[in-house]
DNA sequence: ATACAACACCTTGTCATGCGAGGTCTGTTG
DNA sequence: CAACAGACCTCGCATGACAAGGTGTTGTAT
């Protein structure tokens, strides 16, 4: 039923280890940023985001530390290790093998 | 972990509906048109296309009915409903909005 | 002053689903 | 006759998105 969800699963880590790679963010931000550069098409919800980030860290792909801002507000700023690094390459790969497939059966393809 | 598992997730029905968008068939022959398709990319275990099928059956997305072979065996051959027709339109297009959105990110695109 | 939204983090429980592993029966081939 | 391929099936596990709930702060209307 919930196509746009299920679409999603198994895309996140990647697309979260993408943003990452550009620079450092927070989780906040991250919602933001990936809403912006989608242009309105993702929209990740907090019980999404979160636990996923702490998917990544507990995997030693991302490192998250506390920034203390001016006004004594804290943000946790997540950055890509060697390895999210190196993941991330093999995942672009895996993700165009992966669409290439889908668009060979859903498009009325020659072949 | 399991990347890809976890890629194909919410795209199982639409590949099946594309697929019997075609022709009609019959189960065991869907995971050899979907592997030949694809060119090998997926190959679909017994456990996720028979469950898929009584599902998308039971959305009334698909029909199937035995049909008996001159050797006695029988087959169960599925084919699209209009909804099922419908339903695939829609998929399609969610499909393009969504790896047009991971495309997006995954790509250091300029914007 | 007092709401109320936005920022910023978090967790718990529910639901969907891929698939490994098991099963049945038939037909064909060595 | 054994062994494999065709053809169908089910059960149970693991995974992961996210709704719904929570905390505390800052900024902005009223």
């Amino acid at each position: 039923m919930n196509y746009k969800r299920e679409l999603l699963k198994g895309n996140t880590d990647a697309l979260l280890l993408s943003l990452l790679s550009s620079q450092p963010m927070y989780g906040y931000q991250i919602i933001k940023e990936l809403r912006k550069r989608s242009h309105g098409y993702f929209k990740f919800r907090e019980g999404t985001l979160y636990p996923a980030l702490h998917r990544l860290e507990k995997s030693g792909l991302i490192v998250g530390n506390w920034e203390r801002l001016p006004s004594e507000k804290e943000r946790r700023y997540y950055k890509l290790t060697e390895a999210g690094r190196r993941l991330l390459e093999e995942q672009v790969v895996e993700w165009q093998g992966f669409s290439t497939a889908v668009n060979l059966i859903m498009q009325p393809a020659s072949s």
